[in-house]
Order: structure tokens, then sequence, then C-alpha cells
RNA sequence: GGGCAAUUAGCUCAGUUGGUUAGAGCACUACCUUGACAUGGUAGGGGUCAGAGGUUCGAGUCCUCUAUUGCCCACCA
């Protein structure tokens, strides 16, 4: 850092080596790392892993800046402090970016082999998987990174094999078929959470079916039996026509032998109350394969399974003569057919909601597959139970509905994939056993990998699929800890966890599941309290996000600005649990207010070149002046403030609160009221207002800690010097003390007092701004006031230099103004400024006229409410005094006024 | 169809259990390069708190209804 020859800091603040600097020094120091003490319980946070293929985008900055400054905040209130770091292997997005890698080499997964596959990725993770590691340092994220884990390592390998055979032993975990979301592109299936609705544009096709005509002996179309659907190529997979069982068109429909166009099939033909009437023609075909309504009709009237896709989407054997075409080019050609054949009558636009795959968009195929599922229900009843017992609170409080609502309503959760990146299933298939035991005995799940039968010594063949990725992360706030090793040191100490922090889109994905895995694996709920912030969104309203091209990227914030202004702006514009909507320019906020802390930072060291105070703040309230007394009050408020709002998850209250009293109380004020005692020549009280003000500076770094960490380091380290005993203070800002508010400094008086003579100061100014009276020009002030104001008054225009000059500032108890005054009135003081022939009586008179109507409007507002009777009786006592007193205020007020008012119409 | 939010200054939003004259940031207007800071200072303008009713001595805040917007959930082929 480049330093001017009085030692002040050069003036533009060099954030990009600060904020290397003091990263690698906290680092070093092993500041991150918790620092033990059986006396205290841990404050610990797991973070939700990003992906390893991601980038820092908004919303992680967002969310890992509050972990952060909840993390810095409790390690500076001396509480021992875990953040355990790590990534996802994040299965389907993983596999994807690889075979994207692989399809640019022209080669496929299926080229490589399963083995050789798996291999390429654990290279590619190797390679690229720390780039959002490395850009959360960045961030200034205090994590303890000597344990950070990742979904694949050894250890959470081991809890994800556990896990499964543990719920496979307790009967929570069973293979079944099923209509599952089916991605033909990723050949995987997807849980519902993993298949989003979208809103299509799509068209409802109206055609007929065929029935027996006895008398030609021949198929005939019949005006009777027209179905509507909005998926026509799943009629080969057709094994029933269903009517509501109430719907009397369709009396004698049971009669008819109903067959299938196209393939001439003979179907059924069933009634069910799922039928809706008044959709369509009333007549539902039934597709028990391809769709989850028509599977469980399918169970409900025995009607046959008929599968008609490959698990790529293109018709099978069972769809001839479609057989290979694409669905969506079997569509086509099925209606072409339908019409070539007069079966068609016609279409409608319809719009509806189909299901896309969350990773690639590709409309999900309901899939009649075999997948292992997880039975949620004697799951869910546990963490019912829990929050009954209020073992976890939400913060905001209103997402405690949403997540019953869920769990009420939950269903088993597939958790099978068809895809090679992930934990395999442990599960082993002995063909020559399977016969036995109704059809279950040759299957195997073991801890262990099994090589032969542990029935017949025979061959083994190993489940091909893969866990859902999100099978790894319910189990995080553990098994980052060290489970299934209960001896583990780090579970024991720090499980449960404290805080869980993150976005609403992951409540069911993830905080819903950690929660059931964490009561059922250890008996105990994974953490008491979970912050769920909002979304980022884009100025427009649309979610940021890359592919629409709207994002706003967190790392060239950084370059830009700095951390610390990234961190703040971020922090100071989403308020408590609601979206924030970003654009470039909010974040010139945190720049701005950066700005705004390293001048003042300047403008303090270079009054400090040379003192040295104690390192106990030791001056008693009653030897300091009225400024010093107002601006240590407001810092013991402050402080209150800070905790009470860090407490809720109030972060952006916490901000607004450092803000204001920073910029707007200790700049504008404190500062500018310090200038005058610091370039005077009172050497007692010079000193005194260096102590107070290095005081007053130190603390609020200490609060701003949590948020800037970088700046507030800084700083801190040059105030340091200024100190007789700098080693009392620790090496490093962000393993000092966080304040303590000290009630000898709360002083309400001083308070309002200072508020009385900000109004005195900013009165007279507003006058001088109105009659244009420059800077330079002498004025003479006559105030009206009384007692300490009076007092306070005198002091206050002393220090300030912004009051401009004044030939005379006159503070009386009672004035006659004479016409080349013109004047302020306040219910407290009255203000005058003599201005020569500046004045003008018609705009003032107009003026004073306004403010006595004003006055009497609400006098008589205030009365007729005292003169209510139950009011007076009804109303807590301080507020019917307040008003009391407030009533005479104003009344005084009126009187003087109309006083003036009577002076100007003399004048004239 | 059900649920949850939101609606306050030109824009983006605060407003903790009802209690003096509803706040901030940005934008706007005027003046100011004064020895920390023009990424700044000083002062100012701008709001029938979406609409209607109700409870209360008193409502931006509580209740009911309506309107608009957003999100989540749900089996409309």
């Amino acid at each position: 850092m480049e330093e001017t020859q009085e030692g002040a800091l050069s003036p533009a603040y060099n954030f990009r080596e600060v904020e290397e600097k003091w990263y690698s020094f906290w680092e070093a120091g092993g500041y991150f790392k918790p620092k033990a003490d059986p006396a205290k319980k841990p404050y610990t946070i797991v973070i939700p892993p990003p992906n390893v293929t991601g980038v820092l985008h908004m919303g992680h900055a967002l969310n890992n800046t509050v972990q952060d400054i909840l993390i810095r905040w409790q390690r500076m209130r001396g509480v021992p402090t875990l953040w355990v770091p790590g990534t996802d292997h994040a299965g389907i997005a993983t596999q994807n970016v690889v075979e994207k890698k692989l399809a640019k080499e022209g080669k496929s997964r299926f080229d490589l082999g399963r083995e050789a596959f798996v291999a390429e990725v654990w290279k590619w993770r190797e390679e690229y998987g720390s780039t959002i590691i490395r850009q959360l340092r960045r961030l200034g994220a205090s994590c303890d990174w000597s344990r950070e884990r990742f979904t694949m390592d050894e250890g959470l390998s081991r809890a994800v094999r556990e896990t499964f055979v543990k719920l496979y032993e307790d009967e929570l975990i069973y293979q079944g078929h099923y209509i599952i979301n089916w991605c033909p592109r990723c050949r995987t299936a997807l849980s519902d959470e993993e298949a989003p609705y979208k809103e299509v544009e799509g068209k409802l096709y109206f055609y007929r079916y065929l029935v027996k005509d006895p008398n030609l002996d021949a198929l005939v179309p019949d005006d009777q039996v027209v179905i509507a659907t909005t998926r026509p190529e799943t009629m080969l997979g057709d094994t029933a026509i269903a009517v509501n069982p109430k719907d009397k068109r369709y009396a004698g429909i049971e009669g008819k032998e109903v067959y299938l166009p196209l393939q001439n099939r003979k179907l059924r033909v069933i009634r069910d109350d799922l039928i809706d009437p008044e959709f369509g023609t009333g007549i539902v075909k039934v597709t028990p394969a391809h769709d989850p309504n028509d599977f469980e009709m399918g169970h409900r009237h025995q009607l046959e399974f008929r599968n008609v896709f490959h698990p790529d989407g293109r018709v099978n054997e069972n769809g001839a003569p479609y057989e290979n075409l694409d669905r969506f080019e079997a569509r086509k050609k099925i209606l072409e057919d339908l019409k070539a054949a007069g079966l068609f009558i016609r279409e409608e636009a319809h719009v509806h909601k189909v299901p896309h795959c969350y990773r690639c968009d590709t409309v999900v195929e309901p899939y009649l597959s075999k997948q292992w599922f997880v039975r949620m229900k004697p799951l869910a009843q546990e963490a019912l139970r829990a929050q009954k017992e209020g073992k976890v609170k939400f913060f905001p409080k209103r997402w405690t509905k949403v997540y019953l609502h869920w769990l009420r309503n939950i269903r088993d959760w597939c958790v099978s994939r068809q895809i090679w990146w992930g934990h395999q299933i442990p599960v082993w298939y002995c063909d020559a056993c399977a016969t036995q035991q109704n059809g279950q005995g040759g299957v195997f799940v073991s801890r262990e990998d099994l090589t032969q039968c542990p029935k017949c010594q025979g061959p083994l063949r190993r489940d091909e699929d893969v866990l859902d990725t999100w099978f790894s992360s319910w189990l995080w706030p553990f098994s980052t800890l060290g489970w299934p090793d209960e001896q583990s040191e780090d579970l024991k100490c720090f499980y449960p966890t404290s805080s869980l922090v993150t976005a609403q889109e992951i409540l069911y994905f993830w905080v819903a599941r950690m929660i059931m895995a964490g009561l059922h694996f250890r008996k105990a709920v994974p953490f008491s309290q979970v912050y769920i912030h909002g979304t980022v969104r884009a100025d427009s309203g649309q979610k940021m996000s890359k592919s629409l091209g709207n994002a706003i990227d967190p790392l060239e914030v950084i370059e830009e600005i700095g951390t610390d202004g990234l961190r703040f702006s971020i922090i100071m514009l989403t308020a408590s649990g609601q979206d924030a909507y970003l654009s470039r320019e909010k974040f010139e906020l945190g720049r701005n207010f950066t700005n705004k802390i390293w001048n003042a930072a300047r403008f303090a060291l270079m009054n400090l070149e040379g003192f040295k105070a104690p390192s106990k703040f030791n001056l008693k309230p009653e030897s300091l002046t009225i400024v010093d007394r107002w601006i240590l009050s407001l810092l013991q408020g402050l402080i209150g403030e800070m905790d009470r709002a860090l407490k809720d998850y109030r972060f952006n209250d916490a901000a607004t609160a450092f803000y204001h009293f920073f910029w707007h109380q200790f700049c504008d004020w404190y500062l500018e009221a310090a200038k005058p005692v610091l370039n005077g020549f009172d050497w007692e009280e010079k000193e005194k207002t260096l102590a107070v003000l290095l005081h007053v500076f130190e603390t609020g770094l200490r609060l701003l800690h949590p948020f800037m960490p970088y700046i507030s380091e800084e700083i801190w380290q040059r105030f340091k010097t200024c100190f007789k005993d700098p080693g009392a203070f620790g090496p490093s800002i962000m393993v000092s003390d966080w304040p303590k508010a000290q009630r000898k400094f709360s002083d309400p008086d001083a308070e309002r007092r200072g508020t009385l003579m900000q109004r005195a100061v900013s009165g007279i100014r507003d006058l001088r701004a109105k009659l244009n009276i420059p800077h330079t020009a002498l004025v003479s002030v006559t105030v009206k006031a009384e007692g300490t104001v009076k007092k306070d008054i005198e002091l206050m225009s002393r220090l300030i230099s912004h009051l401009g000059k004044l030939e005379k500032l006159e503070i009386v108890p009672a004035y006659d103004r004479d016409k080349d005054s013109v004047g302020n009135v306040y219910p407290d003081m009255e203000i005058y400024l003599r201005a020569g022939g500046l004045v003008d009586l018609e705009a003032e008179r107009k003026k004073l006229s306004g403010k006595i109507e004003e006055t009497r409007q609400r006098l008589e507002q205030l009365e007729t409410r005292l003169a209510n009777e139950s009011f007076v009786t009804r109303a807590p006592k301080e507020i019917v005094e307040k008003e009391k007193a407030r009533c005479e205020e104003l009344k005084s007020q009126m009187a003087s006024l109309r006083e003036n008012l009577n002076l100007f119409s003399e004048i004239s």
C-alpha cells in the first residue's frame, strides 16, 4: 500500500491487493477452523453443496454471503464455529457436461463404456471441479477448508451405502413397476420434482374408434365412440376406453365391441370415477403404460400394460407399423393415417401443462419401468412429529406451512437413475436363485461388494442404475461429519448443526429430506433453524440465469468494485426472505459505501497520527461533550439493533442500520463536529475527541466485519497501531470480540438533544439556501430557544463549519422579528436569519399562513381526540400525556406564528 | 381448482407486537470543488400506503370482500 508523506492512506482503495492479502492471512492463521471449547455449544453450518460443474452465480453470492455473515458473527461472539464446505457430484448435470465434451470429439458415452466414462468424469472433476471452491474463497467465505467434502468421496460413499442397506433392512426401500417420469434424451428416470410442468400450446384431437358391426362382420367407425386426446401416438398402447359410471349418454356402450383403429386390436370398455364427463367427449382412451392416471385405472380394472416406446422415445415393436419412428414423428403419421381412414373429426387448440426435464428441457415421457423407491410415509411421520415438537424453526415462518403440506401429501421417492455418474446401487442379482421366494430370491443388498451369490456361489449381476443425486445430499449434515462412524469426534461435537441457509427452490428436494434422514438415521433433526432467502432475479423480474442472458456475473462485480461492495449491496438490497431484483447499477450502493468508509478512515488516520489511546475505552460520560455522548449513545443503540436483526435473520435491517449510522450520523455530523476541535488548540479536548472517534470507528468496524470482512480488517489493522497496547486486540478483527452495548453510554437525553441540534443547524442551512446566500457571506442568526437547547445550539453552531460564516448568533428566549428577517418555525425552536433586503414579504406571509392553517388542523385533531372520553380512559397513559403536551406545544407555536404574520402585515 | 406472497414516492423496496408529522437507496431540482470523500456535501420537491367495507379512542399495520401481479401444489385426458 502506497502511503503519502503524512502517513495517510492513499486516496484510492486498492481492494484487490487488500482482499488477497487478508484472505491468505486468515487462512494461514487457522481462523477458519473451530476453536474447540468443551464448555461452549458450537455453532455449525453445512454449506448447501454447489454442483461441481457450477460457476458462482448471484444466487450463490447471496447464499454464501449470508452464511459467512452468520459464521463470522458467531465466531466473534466467542462461539466455536464451523462452516463445512463441499461440492455435489450432481449426477445428470455433470454427466451432461462430460457427454457434451465427448460429443465434440465425436464420441458418445457408449463408445467408451461405463468404466472408462466414469473415469473420464473423475478426470474432468479433478481438472475443473474446484472452480466454484476458488470462487467461494474470492467471496470471502470463512469455511474450514480442511473439512471440505464431496458427495462421491470415500466417506460419503460409505454413508450412502449404509443408508441404502439400512432402509432395505427396515423395509423402507423397494423395487417396483411404476409409471415414472422418463427423459428420453437423458435416458433416465426423474423424480416428480425434477420434471416441472410447463404450459404448452398443444392440440386436442378428436377421432372415432371402431366397433364390430355384427351384420357385416366388419369393423366400422362409430360416431358414438369418439375420443379426445392430446397425444394420439399413445393410442398404440391403448388397452381400454373408459367413461364415467354416471354418464347417461353412453348407457349401452359396454355392449359394444370396441376396436383400436390402425391396429384393429380389441379394447375393453370400462367405467371409472376418474373420468370427467365434461371434458372432451366424455370418453377416454386408456393407456396404462404411458399415463399415470391410466396406470392406476389399469390396476383397478386389471388391464393389460402395453409399453410402446423404446427408452429413447422411439416406437417399439408393439407399435407396428410405426416401429422406430420417434414419438413425435409417430404422432404426425398416425394423424395422417386417421385422416386417410376417415376416422379423424377435428382438432382444437388446447393449452395444457406438460412435464419437462429440468436438465435438458425435453418433454418427459410417462414410462412404465422397474425402479427403486423409498417408502416416504413413515419418514414423513417422524418429521411431522418433530415439527409438532417445534424442533425446526423456519425463517420466514410462512415456509413452515408449505413444508408441512408437502410432508402430509408425500409420495414415494423414486431413487434410481439410469445414468453412469453417481453412487451405483448396492444390489446384486443371482439369476439362478431368482425363482425362489416368489421371484424375490435372487436379490442381494449388501454393505460390501459381492462377487458371488451368497446362496449358490453362482455368478452375480450388479444393478446397473445409480442413485438420485439427492440420495447423497440428504445425508450431508452428518455424512460430512464422519457418519456412519458413530465414534467420529466431529459428529459428536458438531451434530446437530445450527442453521441451514438455502433457497426456496430446494425446500422439498433437499431441506425436507435432510430433516427426515436426520431423524431416521441419527434420531435428531439435522439443524434447528432454517433460513430461506429469496430468489435473485434480474431487474425484469425473470429469474437470473445464463441461458436467459440476464445474469450478472458476481465475479465481474467483484473485479469492478471488490468483494465487500458486492456483499454489502446484495445484503442491503435483499429483504428477509423476499426476492431480490438486481441490476448492474444497484451495486453502486456498495461501491460508494466502501469508498465512504475508506475516506472516513483516511481522515481518521490523518488525525490520529501520533496519538495513542488506552486499549480499553475508559472515558467517563460525564467528562464528555454532548456531541460525544450523543454519538456514543447512538452506537449502543446500533449494537442492540444489529444483534436483534441478526438473531432474526434480518440481514438487510442490520446492514441498513449500520449504513445509516456510519454515513449519516458518524460521518455527516460527528466527524464534521469533530473537525474544529481537531484543528483547535485545546489539547485536552482534542485528545478526548480522538479517543471517542477512535472508539466509535473501531467498534463500528467490528460490527461491520461480518458484512464487509476485507475493508474492516484493513482499517482495523491500521487503527491497532493507535493504541498503547495493540496486542490486547488480538491478531485479526475476525477473532476480535463482537461489541457489547454498554449501558453507561446509553443516553436518551443526549440523543434527544442531538436531534435538536441537528434541526437547528439544518434550519439555518435551509434559510441560507432558500435566500441564496453564498457560503462566504456573513449572516446574523437569531434562534428563539431556552435552557439546554440554547447551550447545545451554541455549541453545535461553533462546531459545524457547513453553517457558513456567521456574523452573529443570538440565542434568545423571545424575539421580536424585524422586516428583514426570515424564519423557520419548529415546535421547540424558531430560527430567524437577518438577510438585508432579500426577504420576499408576500411569499413569507403565504408560508406563514399555510403553517398556521396546518397547525390549526393538527391542533383541532388532537383536541377532538383528547375530548374523547374513551381515548383518555383506554389509551395507554403515556400516549395520552404525550398528546396533551403536544397540544400545548402547538398552541404556543400557533401564537408565535400569528404574531409573526401580524408583523409582516404591519410592515407592508 | 387449492395454497402462499406481493400491491407504500418516478423506479426498487423497508416499515418488528396498531400509537406524534409514513422512511431508505436510486432518479430528479438548486447551490457548493470547503485540507477525508464529486463514488462527495448542503438543501429541496415528490406519497388520498391498490379499491371498498368493517373492528378500534386511534389502521400502512388487524378482519372481510374485490382487482391486478408473481410463485408453489394438484390426475383435467
